[in-house]
DNA sequence: AACAGTCTCAACCGCCTCGAG
DNA sequence: TCTCGAGGCGGTTGAGACTGT
C-alpha cells in the first residue's frame, strides 16, 4: 500500500530554504498569520509545498523559538520527561518554552543518547545496559553520584557549538528572529567555555539519569489518594515513623492534579500515558519564590491553600530557577525510592537490574 | 594538502489524529 | 457512520562542516 505524497506538484522546490524564501513565508504570516499551510505556498508565491512551509515557520523562523545551546536545566528535563513519556518529543518539547520538538529530538539522538549510553544507561529503558553494567552506572547513592570527565559525544559537542551550520541560511544574513536567538553555532561561544559546560553537563547528566531512570517505577509502585496532599504534603508524610506508608501515598507528579480539572486518579494503575501531565509539576519548578513553600530538598511544595491561579506557567526568564528546585525534586525522589523496593535507601537502581 | 570518516541538524517522509461535512 | 483533508508527529536522510591521518 502506497500512499500519495502530500506534496505533488510540479516544481516544486525541495532542500534547504534560501533567505528569499523565509523573507517570503515570514512576510506572508506576518500579514496573514498562520494556517491554511496548503495554500500559502501559492498564496505566497513559494515554490514549496505547504507542510514545508509549516514545517520552516515552526521548527526554525517562528519568532520565539530559542535557538542554540541546551541549558543544564533543559537537559534534566529532557531525560526526566524521556524517562517517563519515551521518545514523545512533542509532549517533552511542550516543557521547554521556545524549544521544538524537532530540536528537542535531534539535541536527544546526536548528544544526550549518547552520553547515557557511555555511561552504561540504556537510553531507552533508562536503565543500566545490562551487557555492559559499569560500576558508575550502578552506583547511585547520593553521596556517591559518579562524575565522569566530558565525554567524546561532550567534545563534539563542545566542537559543534562553535561549528557554523551550513544549513542554516539566516545566520549570515537576514534573521528574523536573531533579536532573541542565542545563535551558538555562530560562534558566540569559545570552545573553551563550551568544554566547561560539557564537563558540568556530564555531571547532572549523571546524577539525573540515574534519578529518572527511577521515576517510571516510583510513579508505579505507588497509589496516589488525593488526600494524602491536601495537608500540607510531602512534609508531613516524609515525618511518619511508618515511612514506607508514608511513600505509599506520595507520587511527586501527581501534585499537578492539585492545581488541574484533571479527574483525580487515586488508582495504582498510574498510566503514564493516559491523561498523566507534568506541566504543572515542571511549572511549580519554576515558580517564583514567593509564591511557594521549599522544604529542606529545596522543593517548591504545593500547599493545599494553594490556588490555581496561583500557579504560573514557567516563563523563560524563570528558568534560571529550576536548577534547584529540580534537584530538590530528584533528590526526594531519590530519597524516597529506595523505600518502595524493600528497606535499602537508595538501592532502587540495583534493584532493577535484579 | 588531500582524503576518509564522523558529526550535526534542517528538512523530508509517511503515518496518525481529528474535525468538518 | 463514513470520507476527506489539514495538521501533527516521530523516524530518517543527506548536505556540509569538522576531525584525524
Amino acid at each position: 500500500m502506497s500512499r500519495k505524497p502530500c506534496c505533488v506538484g510540479e516544481g516544486l522546490k525541495k532542500g534547504a530554504w534560501t533567505t528569499e524564501e523565509d523573507k517570503t513565508l515570514i512576510s506572508y504570516i506576518h500579514e496573514h498569520g498562520e494556517g491554511g499551510w496548503r495554500d500559502i505556498p501559492q498564496k505566497a508565491g513559494l515554490k514549496r509545498c505547504g507542510k514545508s512551509c509549516r514545517l520552516r515557520w515552526t521548527n526554525y523562523l517562528k519568532p520565539e523559538i530559542k535557538r542554540g545551546e541546551f541549558s543544564s536545566e533543559e537537559e534534566q528535563i529532557i531525560i526526566m520527561l524521556h524517562a517517563a513519556r519515551g521518545n514523545k518529543w512533542s509532549v517533552i518539547a511542550r516543557h521547554l518554552p521556545r524549544r521544538t520538538d524537532n530540536e528537542i529530538k535531534n539535541y536527544w539522538n546526536t548528544h544526550l543518547k549518547k552520553r547515557l549510553i557511555e555511561q552504561g544507561i540504556d537510553p531507552v529503558t533508562h536503565k543500566p545496559l545490562a551487557s555492559n553494567t559499569s560500576p558508575t552506572a550502578t552506583t547511585t547513592q547520593p553521596g556517591n553520584l559518579h562524575s565522569l570527565d566530558a565525554s567524546s559525544s561532550d567534545k563534539r559537542y563542545s566542537r559543534s557549538s562553535s561549528m557554523p551550520s551550513m544549513s542554516r541560511p539566516l545566520s549570515s544574513g537576514f534573521n528574523p528572529s536573531s533579536e532573541i536567538t542565542t545563535p551558538v553555532q555562530g560562534g558566540s561561544l569559545s570552545c573553551k567555555k563550551s568544554i566547561k559546560k560539557s564537563n558540568s553537563t556530564s555531571r547532572l547528566l549523571n546524577k539525573v539519569a540515574a534519578k529518572a531512570t527511577s521515576i517510571k517505577d516510583i510513579l508505579n509502585a505507588t497509589t496516589i489518594p488525593y488526600e494524602s496532599f491536601s495537608n500540607g504534603f510531602p512534609e508531613q508524610t516524609r515525618n511518619e515513623e511508618d515511612s514506607s506508608n508514608a511513600l505509599a501515598d506520595f507520587d511527586p507528579f501527581s501534585q499537578s492534579l492539585l492545581y488541574t480539572d484533571h479527574e483525580i486518579h487515586a488508582t495504582s494503575d498510574l498510566d503514564m500515558d493516559q491523561g498523566y501531565d507534568f506541566s504543572y509539576f515542571l511549572e511549580t519548578l519554576g515558580r517564583d519564590e514567593h509564591n511557594m513553600n521549599v522544604d529542606q530538598y529545596g522543593h517548591d511544595l504545593p500547599m493545599s491553600d494553594v490556588s490555581q491561579d496561583v500557579v504560573s506557567s514557567t516563563s523563560v526568564d524563570d528558568q534560571d530557577n529550576m536548577t534547584g528546585n529540580f534537584e530538590g525534586w530528584s533528590n526526594y525522589l531519590l530519597d524516597h525510592a529506595g523505600l518502595i523496593y524493600d528497606d535499602t535507601e537508595y538501592d532502587f537502581f540495583d534493584k532493577q537490574i535484579i
